[in-house]
DNA sequence: TACGGTTGTCGAAACGTTTCGCACAACCTA
DNA sequence: TAGGTTGTGCGAAACGTTTCGACAACCGTA
């Protein structure tokens, strides 16, 4: 590889007009630049990054901090990675992706004593985190994708939750339900202080009291049978639920199976959301699920964005909520007339149709 | 931060002593090498990674090139970069997760000029891709997940599609099923010369006709809507098949769409597998659907630690073939006595069920 | 006693940049 | 014509490492 050396021999200058050349560091006359530029192209010169680095404290890459795959990583965090690989590619960054250990603050100490990243981007933000505030404690620059629960004057960029679950229950309230019902993530992941569960969970409580439509979320189903039991206690607590908006993708397969077992129809019998969810999962069950899609791509591009912006210059900070896209599928309907009974209601509506 | 300067000024050595003591380049006595090391801990000290790679020319960074999100795009990629990710850690090297623009070649071009990175792992590799070769004449290092039609002497981790197109193959003829359908990712992808659907369609007629049962792999189905035609096709064309193999997931969902829309069932009326997609998408199918599951996260650590191998010392170049696992999902059955007709065939069964 | 070998340490150079103080010429102004 | 002001370019130092030749001290042996 040729160096900056080779590009001022063969222009015949100094390294250093090289250098203010190629920068606009300062003025270089208009021919040196020509020459100099000329040559550079003809070496196919690339800087150093690590020359560069090395003299300017500034090297232009960030760490993206990914956690130990839970068993619910999935689509929503690849595309936080790649949504901020992304923008900071079209702003001249480079993405370090770092899985987590054990001691995540112990990796963190690690890989900025290492002097290779200039900032931090987190994400699977807990409500009671404590690597921002190791991070602000080391002085590093960092942004988070979601937030703690007292996020300061931290920039972040996350879901807007009230306005995701006031679109969700404007929507089946628009259909002309009265009651909803809400399965929340898993109960571990309730306990865990996961942000989302936490967030979205007292978001639809408000969202409903607001629209005056009655609410029940006793329930954090983690799994397909999970959710098979807990929409069964559901139907039996309170039978004129019509709408259940869900959170894990694996406890809707169970409530579709439930459903399906009682003789019910989706969306004639039940409107079923998925809450925080790809649309191409929704996509997958039959009939397609109406979803409330996570802009995952665009929070990791904010917060790429807001990073980098932090390190060229210290404004404010950068706080950004993005509710998430109700994409409308074939499971949202008017609610039935009379709450159904157990039996042959599938076979009469059939018949009809 | 501090640098190897003031562990030497604490120790009261020299620079390169401290050097030495720390990496065990050369012999350093016992209490001189103490006592540095008590100094570089109290400090805390971590060498500076850009330091380190100006001088010896080695970052202990990989690239992960990954493309432009296809529609495809999904959790198997994901897997690439976290295997990846995760073995590069184990052996002390960092991953850069490189998005790839329009130009692919002129972007390998720049980072490797950067002389950011050791060496390069390539996903998604075309049967003709130009990047091995680039990469070749360049004298960069890499190795690839997938393969290119004649890989050579290229260090690659890719599926073993003779070994898994046998097993799926094996499993419905243990069954008892005498013909088998295999639809095959979309056209597009498959006139892209994707090496999968290649690669998938060659093996799969070989194991058919090794196992002496019938095979019919005349279509490419990349939607639900593609699926739900071709499987109209394939009852009309082929009324005596009774399993069938599906590559693309959205394909999946208009199959069982169309048997369902028949009054069939599965798997009583069809044995239904779904190829190269992760189990966590199969559980989102009701029945769940029995898959072969790419080893996506093993093929990521193959990749990433034959890489490290080659940086390390060049031995024979390493091509490892992994087959997909066989999970054995609610979709499997023997086949039905004779050829199912339409018409009330599910309500005969239900009766008797 | 002198000498070759070993052991342990040091200092300087090098990696490829950027930055900063200076030098020098040309030009303008008084 | 002398002094200041631009405009342009140069060279050296610095960033934090590793590497390598030199060398001092010591040992055993001839």
């Amino acid at each position: 590889m040729s160096s900056i050396h080779d590009v001022a021999e063969r222009a015949q200058v100094a390294v250093s007009t090289v250098s203010a050349a190629l920068n606009g560091t300062r003025p270089v006359a208009a021919a040196t630049k020509r020459r100099i530029q000329q040559a550079a192209a003809e070496l196919g010169y690339r800087p150093n990054l690590l020359a560069q680095g090395l003299q300017s404290k500034r090297t232009r890459i960030l760490a993206l901090l990914f956690p130990a795959p839970r068993s619910g990583f999935g689509l929503t965090e690849m595309q936080f990675a790649t949504g901020a690989a992304e923008a900071a590619s079209e702003l001249g960054y480079h993405l370090l992706l770092s899985p987590e250990n054990a001691d995540p603050i112990e990796e963190l100490r690690h890989l900025t004593g290492l002097g290779l990243v200039d900032g931090v981007l987190l994400m699977e933000v807990g409500l009671d985190d404590e690597r921002p505030e190791f991070l602000s404690a080391a002085g590093v620059a960092f942004s988070m994708i979601g937030r703690t629960r007292e996020p300061g004057s931290i920039d972040y960029a996350d879901i807007d939750f009230a306005a995701t679950a006031r679109d969700a229950v404007a929507h089946v309230a628009g259909l002309g339900h009265r009651k909803l019902a809400f399965f929340n993530l898993s109960t571990d992941t309730y306990a865990a202080q996961y942000g989302p569960a936490i967030r979205a969970e007292i978001e639809f409580a408000e969202a409903a009291r607001a629209a005056g439509i009655g609410y029940v979320d006793d329930f954090r189903p983690g799994s397909a049978e999970e959710g098979r039991k807990a929409f069964e206690e559901l139907v039996a607590a309170h039978p004129d639920v019509t709408a259940l908006a869900v959170m894990d993708d694996h406890a809707a397969v169970g409530v579709i199976a439930a459903v399906a077992a009682r003789g019910w129809r989706i969306p004639e019998d039940l409107t079923l959301l998925l809450v925080l969810s790809s649309a191409r999962v929704a996509e997958m069950f039959h009939p397609r699920l109406t979803t409330l899609e996570p802009p995952s791509a665009e929070l990791g591009r904010l917060g790429a964005r807001m990073l980098i912006d932090r390190l060229l210059d210290d404004g404010p900070p950068q706080q950004r909520l993005v509710p998430c896209r109700l994409v409308v599928g074939d499971s949202s309907a008017p609610p039935r007339d009379e709450p159904p009974r157990d039996g042959p209601s599938r076979e009469e509506r059939t018949a009809s149709a």
